[in-house]
DNA sequence: CAGGCATGCCTG
DNA sequence: CAGGCATGCCTG
């Protein structure tokens, strides 16, 4: 990198007290760019969605909610139905986890987010926990797993797969009879159900006690489409509601899952993170701006020293005590000069040092105004 | 803009005077940065395809190749039935032109790439052309148009219909019979027709001599497929073969079209344009990386005097005769710059300032080489 | 598997 | 209609 070697602080001294006129346009032009980033008033709501879809932290249920008794509420004002999308361990404390290691798979699990990436046709693997100490032994529980899409807009539609991967002649459905299920169970046992009155589809499976040492059943699942399927999910984000059922199908416990079926699980997590994250920062927008640029996803380390030393320089900078102006028009300078040099060389590193700049200059213009 | 104002040439003369040390790593980075671009080795086969796609200069045929009597080469070796993707005008001098105006249409037409970008539904109004005037007024002919796949990969594949576009409920396919036509004809008379031997689907229909006044017969075509179909054309590039028949189906003329049905004609017409372009221009790589940045492609005018006074600026220092090292320090973090800010600020017209840049960092590397 | 592009679609 | 993003897929 050019500028720690470019000009040393005292040279750059030099430089700043020669320069005798400043455009005021350029200040205005920064001051747009370092506060119009108060946007981000429709934050709340998506969040509260995702609060509902929170797996491994499980919430207690609140008692002033009334319980939903079944997986359908009942909407009376337009007598459509609709699945309770809200979770409760219920008696026997019903529980879902994923495996800690989601590395090992070929699915990714978002934190943040809470839901699961993961790629058509690869195996997740879930497991249930429940206490049935005081039942007998030989009483049958089921799980149910029944996908839904979570916006507000389309939880009435029902969740099928899209006329591509319905296609006979689709690998995916070479001997496979419930051709129309988005979700599959692969514990042979599994029955695939359409709601007669719904027309909802969803997979039963017998969850057996878990083996000896284990206080959990796993339970693995396929997707046989992708969210972002054509004239079928069509990008409509889903959940799937697990329920623990006896053999009646009456309920007694309901989980949820945030699940995106996509091509590239890792990217799309990343990137949702990095959307959710910038709804809530400050500096949002210019962040965004700058890494829509191709190549900053990844994290490579080049240039780890060069950068840390311009960000000593910087500090330098500050603290001798330039004129206020000088010193304003060369951290933009350098700001632009960053963001080019990181375009043209493919830079993955100058996140911070870019950072920086935005930060110093935000105070600056603070202190000054 | 700030550097303009930010330096004055003397200034400048007088900061560069003081850089004693510049590091070597920068010098090496530069120079892969403007000569590792030669790599267009490519380009050749593309443009070959293209021309043998010319609508609007039709090459005169070459006697030295046989000639094709039918639409359809069969392939003895492989037993395949290929179509014939050679024009040729034949007897009647059979011509297919496009409306002068394609800005009052809903497509476009890029003479570079000799192909047509329309919307799906959209309507394609081509004008046919032929020399009629030795026939008698009252004998029929036709033209067949019969999309085909262009890539060596593809030809033997029949184009149809996507599943998705397929299905019944689709708004297209309401009322009409051949659903499984990408392309249409509006003419009421127009015969949809399978071949039996191929398969291939293509539609027939009456061409009446030219009105009074006019040369041309004019025809209107939809396309109610995109080339991104997918399971449908599924992203392979098509063109459409017209043929002059008689009422027997025997040919007398052929012309071919390349057609591309996306969302976006304007934009995908842009970018391929620019795709061929780079591939034989030197800096293309550069460019190409450049310009991938969203806010390049639109035309707005802003900052063009300061700009103009920005290129003054850098004839000055070239012309002042500094040390050669520090005025190519100089060039490449002005070059970094320009790109950041044209970043930040979504400028749209800092292409040409970014590319002197280059020329004039090219022509120094190569003087003192 | 990462980088990068192609391309549909959403938003102002 | 332009900007911008989402997301599949291709390539090394
Ligand atoms: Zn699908
Ligand atoms: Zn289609």
């Amino acid at each position: 990198m050019a500028f720690d070697d470019l000009l040393t602080p005292s040279e750059l001294r030099y430089v700043m007290d020669d320069i005798k006129n400043f455009p005021t346009n350029l200040v205005e032009s920064s001051a747009q760019l370092f506060n119009d980033t108060t946007d981000n008033s429709y934050s709340n709501q998506s969040l509260y969605e995702s609060d509902n879809l929170d797996v491994k932290v499980l919430p207690k249920r609140k008692k002033t909610r009334k319980m939903c008794d079944s997986t359908y509420e009942n909407v009376s004002s337009n007598l459509e139905i609709l699945p309770c999308l809200e979770p409760y361990p219920g008696q026997f404390d019903f529980q879902l986890q994923l495996p800690a290691d989601s590395s090992a798979h070929r699915w990714t699990y978002s934190k943040i987010l809470k839901k699961v990436f993961i790629d058509i046709d690869k195996v997740l693997a879930l497991q249930f926990k429940w206490n049935y100490s005081e039942l007998k032994p030989d009483t049958e529980f089921y799980v149910r797993a029944m996908p839904v899409y979570t916006s507000h807009d389309s939880v009435k539609i029902s969740v099928v797969r899209c006329p591509i991967h319905l296609l006979p002649d689709n690998a995916l459905n070479v001997g496979f009879r419930f051709v129309e299920h988005v979700m599959r169970c692969e514990h042979s046992s599994t029955t695939y159900m359409k709601d007669e009155l719904t027309k909802r589809l969803s997979c039963v499976t017998p969850l057996s006690r878990p083996q000896a040492g284990s206080e959990t059943t796993t339970l693995t699942y396929k997707f046989v489409c992708k969210t972002s399927c054509l004239s079928g999910m069509n990008r409509k984000p889903i959940s799937v509601i697990f329920t623990l059922e006896d053999a009646c199908g009456i309920e007694y416990g309901r989980q949820l899952l945030a699940v995106k079926i996509c091509s590239c699980p890792k990217r799309d997590k990343v990137k949702e993170e990095k959307n959710e994250l910038e709804k809530t920062q400050s500096y949002g927008r210019i962040l965004k701006s700058v890494d829509s640029t191709p190549n900053l996803i990844c994290v490579r380390n080049t240039n780890r020293e060069s950068l840390t030393s311009q960000s000593e320089l910087l500090k330098d900078i500050k603290i001798e005590g330039l004129n206020m102006v000088t010193y304003r028009l060369l951290l933009v300078t350098l700001y632009d000069a960053f963001l080019g040099k990181t375009i043209r060389c493919n830079l993955t590193d100058t996140d911070d040092i870019v950072h920086q700049l935005q930060t110093q200059l935000h105070e600056l213009d603070k202190k000054f105004k």
